[in-house]
DNA sequence: AAGCTGACAGCAG
DNA sequence: CCTGCTGCCAGCT
Protein backbone atom coordinates (compact mmCIF):
# COMPACT_ATOMS: atom_id res chain seq x y z
CA UNK A 1 0.00 0.00 0.00
CA UNK A 2 1.16 3.67 0.45
CA UNK A 3 0.58 3.99 -3.02
CA UNK A 4 -2.50 5.90 -2.60
CA UNK A 5 -2.69 9.94 -2.16
CA UNK A 6 -3.15 11.33 1.14
CA UNK A 7 -6.83 11.42 -0.25
CA UNK A 8 -7.10 7.59 -0.91
CA UNK A 9 -6.00 7.34 2.63
CA UNK A 10 -8.91 9.66 3.61
CA UNK A 11 -11.52 7.87 1.36
CA UNK A 12 -10.12 4.77 2.30
CA UNK A 13 -11.00 5.39 5.78
CA UNK A 14 -14.32 7.12 5.64
CA UNK A 15 -15.33 3.94 3.17
CA UNK A 16 -14.88 1.53 5.57
CA UNK A 17 -17.38 3.88 8.65
CA UNK A 18 -19.87 1.10 9.35
CA UNK A 19 -23.52 2.00 8.85
CA UNK A 20 -25.19 4.79 11.34
CA UNK A 21 -21.79 5.50 12.51
CA UNK A 22 -20.10 8.79 11.85
CA UNK A 23 -16.44 10.79 11.96
CA UNK A 24 -14.80 13.50 12.49
CA UNK A 25 -11.54 15.27 10.41
CA UNK A 26 -9.60 15.37 13.38
CA UNK A 27 -10.17 11.59 14.04
CA UNK A 28 -8.92 10.65 10.43
CA UNK A 29 -6.13 12.87 10.52
CA UNK A 30 -4.42 11.74 13.15
CA UNK A 31 -5.01 8.62 12.45
CA UNK A 32 -3.10 9.05 8.86
CA UNK A 33 -0.87 10.95 11.20
CA UNK A 34 -1.47 14.38 9.86
CA UNK A 35 -3.13 15.57 13.03
CA UNK A 36 -2.93 19.25 11.92
CA UNK A 37 -4.02 18.45 8.76
CA UNK A 38 -7.68 18.58 10.12
CA UNK A 39 -8.80 20.54 7.06
CA UNK A 40 -6.63 18.60 3.66
CA UNK A 41 -9.16 15.96 5.47
CA UNK A 42 -12.45 17.80 4.52
CA UNK A 43 -10.74 18.68 1.46
CA UNK A 44 -10.23 15.57 -0.12
CA UNK A 45 -14.19 15.09 0.83
CA UNK A 46 -14.93 17.67 -1.56
CA UNK A 47 -12.74 15.70 -4.41
CA UNK A 48 -14.90 12.69 -3.48
CA UNK A 49 -17.72 14.30 -4.58
CA UNK A 50 -18.71 12.98 -8.34
CA UNK A 51 -16.08 9.94 -7.71
CA UNK A 52 -16.57 6.66 -8.88
CA UNK A 53 -16.72 4.98 -5.49
CA UNK A 54 -19.25 7.08 -3.66
CA UNK A 55 -18.16 8.31 -0.42
CA UNK A 56 -20.17 8.70 2.69
CA UNK A 57 -18.76 11.87 3.46
CA UNK A 58 -21.89 13.01 4.96
CA UNK A 59 -20.54 10.68 7.91
CA UNK A 60 -17.56 12.95 8.14
CA UNK A 61 -18.43 15.62 10.50
CA UNK A 62 -16.15 18.32 12.22
CA UNK A 63 -15.16 18.26 15.75
CA UNK A 64 -18.33 19.67 17.27
CA UNK A 65 -20.42 17.17 15.23
CA UNK A 66 -22.22 19.68 13.07
CA UNK A 67 -22.61 18.91 9.63
CA UNK A 68 -19.96 21.38 8.02
CA UNK A 69 -19.84 19.77 4.33
CA UNK A 70 -23.31 19.94 4.32
CA UNK A 71 -22.82 22.68 1.32
CA UNK A 72 -20.49 20.63 -0.38
CA UNK A 73 -23.42 18.35 -0.77
CA UNK A 74 -25.45 20.46 -3.03
CA UNK A 75 -28.51 20.42 -0.37
CA UNK A 76 -28.01 21.18 3.26
CA UNK A 77 -31.01 19.30 3.61
CA UNK A 78 -29.74 15.95 2.07
CA UNK A 79 -27.09 15.50 3.91
CA UNK A 80 -29.31 15.46 7.05
CA UNK A 81 -31.70 12.99 5.12
CA UNK A 82 -29.09 10.94 4.66
CA UNK A 83 -28.08 10.75 7.96
CA UNK A 84 -31.17 10.04 9.46
CA UNK A 85 -31.51 7.67 6.53
CA UNK A 86 -29.09 5.82 8.74
CA UNK A 87 -30.67 6.29 12.19
CA UNK A 88 -28.82 8.64 12.90
CA UNK A 89 -30.48 11.96 14.74
CA UNK A 90 -29.95 15.45 13.37
CA UNK A 91 -30.73 18.77 14.77
CA UNK A 92 -29.84 22.14 14.15
CA UNK A 93 -27.16 20.62 11.73
CA UNK A 94 -26.00 18.40 14.93
CA UNK A 95 -26.00 15.15 15.33
CA UNK A 96 -27.38 14.07 18.41
CA UNK A 97 -25.17 11.48 20.91
CA UNK A 98 -22.14 12.48 18.64
CA UNK A 99 -19.93 11.19 21.10
CA UNK A 100 -21.76 8.03 20.74
CA UNK A 101 -22.03 7.15 16.95
CA UNK A 102 -18.68 8.73 17.18
CA UNK A 103 -16.72 6.28 14.82
CA UNK A 104 -13.01 6.24 15.89
CA UNK A 105 -10.76 5.08 12.95
CA UNK A 106 -7.64 4.58 14.88
CA UNK A 107 -9.77 2.23 17.33
CA UNK A 108 -11.55 0.09 14.84
CA UNK A 109 -9.06 0.27 12.10
CA UNK A 110 -6.09 0.25 14.58
CA UNK A 111 -6.89 -3.25 16.04
CA UNK A 112 -8.08 -4.51 12.72
CA UNK A 113 -5.59 -3.37 10.19
CA UNK A 114 -2.34 -2.96 12.29
C1' DA B 1 8.09 26.46 -9.82
C1' DA B 2 5.35 29.51 -6.76
C1' DG B 3 1.20 30.92 -4.73
C1' DC B 4 -3.59 30.30 -3.46
C1' DT B 5 -7.31 27.71 -1.88
C1' DG B 6 -9.81 24.79 1.32
C1' DA B 7 -16.07 20.44 4.25
C1' DC B 8 -11.12 22.37 10.48
C1' DA B 9 -9.04 23.03 15.01
C1' DG B 10 -7.08 25.44 18.65
C1' DC B 11 -5.59 29.71 21.04
C1' DA B 12 -6.17 34.63 21.99
C1' DG B 13 -8.78 38.79 22.98
C1' DC C 1 -18.91 33.03 27.55
C1' DC C 2 -18.59 34.24 22.69
C1' DT C 3 -16.19 35.90 18.42
C1' DG C 4 -12.15 36.25 15.57
C1' DC C 5 -7.64 34.98 13.71
C1' DT C 6 -3.76 32.02 12.75
C1' DG C 7 -1.77 27.58 11.90
C1' DC C 8 -1.46 23.02 9.28
C1' DC C 9 -0.88 19.92 4.97
C1' DA C 10 -1.78 18.66 0.50
C1' DG C 11 -3.78 19.47 -3.90
C1' DC C 12 -4.86 22.62 -7.75
C1' DT C 13 -4.14 26.81 -11.15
Amino acid sequence: MADESFYDKVYDVVRQVPYGRVTSYGAIASYLGTKGSSRVVGYAMGASSGMHPPIPAHRVLNRNGLLTGKRSFGSATLMQQMLESEGITVEDDQVKDFKKLFWDPAEELGKNLK
